[in-house]
DNA sequence: AGCACGCCGACT
DNA sequence: GTCGGCGTGCTC
């Protein structure tokens, strides 16, 4: 440890100087100093000056930075918390190295509940003494009854269990019938029983199950893919993993996708365990957020379940990490630290030397390749869960069978849809985009209703007679009028939209109950949730959705899917667009055949030889797979080559763009780098600001970031920011 | 990330 | 003449 001198009164005190991370981001930790007669290690976390203000860090490791012993500030405050452990601080410094982000941001992430760092409050509670009440009346009778099993009650517990109000209590507690005692805070959830409820497995299931708990039992890192399909049990094997994890006394971590951390699934893991895992997601609120992460970092709590930030969570003994739907987009961050949470996952596994679990019906291409190559071991679930069967799916060749004029439902998915409701079963049509039209022009003179700030076309809202553009959330009324000609009632909606397919249901079957779900749903969450509740109950014939249906939820009663639009999406620019569009369309269409009954998906596309319908048709994504693969190696794309995005944002969208040109024309300057084109996401307007995405293919982040500096100075002045984030790279962290 | 300092437009 | 916009810079 660096010493530091400082003249007192004469003498000379030295004290003892750490290097402390602030949430903040500084390239490097920053130096304090203890107090005379504190000491804090590694790890452990306190309250600092930064400034006008105290802030909490984390004591780092090493030496700390030898500076101006003017600028030495002192620690306020050691907290009385279990020390962040060292394979969680390595694995910040990892996460910071290898997104280029400061490490006092990542540190930030695991710092996440303000009030957490000092010990939860002990209850107050009350216990029996051998002093008896001079006067005994039937409540005070009733009261004693309750608190004679030799437990402490707590003061409205105990008046809750006897009928009384508190008023007796205390009666009893001032004659000393009571002793005040404290309690330590009850935990935020019941330790899981590993026996509680073992399942009854297929005898695919029992395979991986058993080859899980074994992988799980050997303890050291591993990662394992588990693939199956929808509906084949995922869940119960990896809980087997859990239950061998919590059997040994270690903690566990199970990341889902924001969306799937729904009721239904902690209720699954109930029945399993005999209690809901702990919770841990944006929408927690802060009370719970701070016991949570106190009981974690306590190892109290056995089994979170969380988004992805759960992954920065300050587990005192992780044992096992799960991720499931290990495909979701949802697992990227895009903002301040950028990374994907299943990435990490596999970091933090190796740097904790314990096993993870990447499951998915439909893996990423990384994974696949990971498993093909053996870095990952690969189990694999084959044929569906008890009477569900997977629906036979069909392609339909809109240049054969088009729909009639100005609609969007091919004949051959009308008649489909006609035998489901004479058979008095559920039909659901899938089209990925909300509103009504996603295009409104003048038939009078071609204009284009185009958002005002992002230039991108306006979506037309017909039930909320409003124009909305995607993009930046701006929303106009719908005029009567061309706003450019002044014309009267000549505006054209030009699209499909899946307010536009209600329509086009009820006309073809006015009988039918019609419902639609997207997430701008009047009546947020709640009205969804009862839709749903109503559409597994039978009070629907035909569902409307978009993405939204393809996640988690269950239609029971489901027996055909029709995808409107499958083509949609395929060529946006996205390096991963084939396979985003493979992943949906197979768990959208994963929805229908789980009643045992015989299900059909028919799937509308203009482009039948594609890869991907072909892949949906025969059932076999494997040629897809390895296409793609082929291809992503070609244009050294991930899982092959390391990636990066530059983000240039600008005042107006002419701007960011010529920034971006001059950084594509610039890049063969730079050995080693390469500048792929617009991708992902073209264009979007955060905060009224435009960004321009451009994906860099080059070794060295940090050299990246470099010559972007360097390529800016040299050319005229930026006005906006250039951000640098590295994408994932599977191979370079195992 | 916060927060202060500092330089140019519309206003009590 | 001030109040207030956000650009730049600093925090052990």
């Amino acid at each position: 440890m660096a010493k530091d001198s400082r003249q007192i009164e004469g003498g000379l005190f030295p004290r003892k100087v750490v290097p402390v991370l602030i949430p903040m981001p500084a390239e490097r930790a920053y130096s304090y100093a203890l107090p005379e007669g504190v000491d804090a290690g590694p790890g452990q976390i306190v309250q600092v000056p930064l400034g006008p203000r105290l802030v909490s860090g984390i004591v780092w490791d090493g030496e700390a930075d030898v500076i101006n012993p003017d600028k030495l500030r002192e620690i306020t405050q050691v907290f009385d918390c279990p020390p962040i452990v060292e394979p969680m601080r390595r694995f910040i410094d990892w996460v910071s190295a290898y997104t280029l982000s400061p490490p006092g941001l990542v540190a930030r992430m695991a710092l996440r509940a303000p009030a957490a760092f000092d010990p939860e409050p002990m209850i107050e509670a009350l216990r029996l003494t051998d002093v008896r009440p001079e006067r005994l009346t039937a409540a005070r009778e009733r009261v004693l009854e309750h608190a004679g099993n030799g437990l402490a009650w707590s003061k409205s517990g105990l008046a809750h269990a006897a009928g009384v109000t508190p008023s007796v209590i205390d009666g009893l507690a001032k004659q000393g019938v009571f002793e005040p005692v404290k309690l330590p805070p009850p935990p935020v959830v019941a330790a899981p029983d590993p026996d509680f409820s073992p399942p009854a497995l297929q005898a695919g299931q029992r395979e991986a199950a058993e080859a899980l708990r074994e992988t799980v039992a050997k303890a050291g890192f591993s990662a394992t893919l588990l693939d199956g399909v929808t509906g084949s049990g995922k869940t119960e094997v990896y809980f087997e993993a859990i239950a061998e994890a919590v059997q040994a006394g270690r903690q566990v971590l199970i990341l889902l996708p924001e969306i799937s951390l729904t009721a239904q699934f902690l209720d699954r893991f109930h029945a399993r365990f005999g209690t809901r895992p702990a919770e841990w997601h944006s929408e927690l609120a802060p009370r719970m957020r701070e016991k949570v992460w106190r009981q974690t970092a306590e190892g109290q709590v056995k089994v979170v379940a969380g988004a992805r930030s759960a992954l920065f969570l300050p587990f005192a003994d992780l044992g096992l990490i799960i991720v499931d739907e290990e495909h979701d987009p949802a697992y990227k961050q895009e903002d301040r630290v950028f990374y994907n949470a299943r990435d990490m996952a596999v970091v933090r596994a190796r740097l904790a030397n314990i096993p993870v679990v990447l499951a998915s019906a439909t893996p990423s291409i990384e994974s696949r390749v990971n498993a093909a190559q053996g870095r990952y071991q690969h189990l694999l679930l084959e044929s569906r869960y008890a009477e569900a069967e997977l629906p036979d799916l069909k392609l339909v060749d809109l240049r054969r069978h088009a729909p009639a004029r100005g609609g969007f439902l091919s004949p051959v998915l009308l008649k489909a849809i006609e035998e489901t409701l004479a058979r008095k079963e559920q039909s659901l049509l899938f089209l990925n985009r909300r509103g009504y039209a996603p295009l409104t022009l003048c038939r009078v003179c071609g204009h284009r209703f185009e958002c005002p700030q992002c230039s991108s076309w306006l979506v037309e809202h017909r039930f909320r007679e409003q124009l909305q553009c995607h993009h930046c959330g701006h929303t106009e009324r719908t005029p009567n009028a061309c706003p450019s000609c002044g014309t009267l009632d000549h505006l054209a909606a030009c699209g499909p939209g899946i307010e536009r397919i209600a329509e086009e249901a009820d006309r073809h079957f006015p009988d039918a109950r019609v419902i639609v779900l997207s997430s701008d749903m009047m009546g947020g969450t709640k009205r969804l949730r009862i839709e749903l509740e109503a559409i597994a109950k039978g009070e629907a014939d035909i569902v409307i959705g978009t993405q939204l249906v393809a996640k988690g939820h269950n239609f029971p009663l489901m027996t055909l899917v029709g995808v409107v639009d499958a083509d949609l999406g395929l060529s946006n620019g996205d390096p991963r667009a084939a396979e985003r569009t493979y992943q949906l369309l197979s768990q959208v269409t994963g929805r229908a055949g789980r009643t045992g009954r015989k299900s059909h998906g028919l799937i509308q596309t203009y482009q039948p030889q594609h890869p991907v319908m072909q892949a949906l048709a025969s059932g076999d994504p494997q040629a897809f797979y390895e296409r793609e693969t082929d291809e992503r190696n070609r244009a050294a794309l991930p899982p092959f080559g390391r990636l990066a995005s530059v983000i240039i944002s600008a005042a107006t969208r002419p701007e960011a763009e010529t920034h971006a040109r001059g950084l594509r024309a610039a890049a063969p300057v730079m050995p080693g780098i390469m500048v792929l084109g617009p991708a992902e996401a073209p264009l979007a307007l955060i905060r009224g600001r435009h960004r321009f995405r451009l994906l860099v293919h080059g070794e060295r982040g940090r050299d990246m970031q470099g010559f972007i500096r360097q390529m800016l100075s040299r050319g005229p002045k930026l006005r906006g920011s250039v951000q640098v984030q590295v994408d994932i790279d599977p191979q370079s962290f195992l």
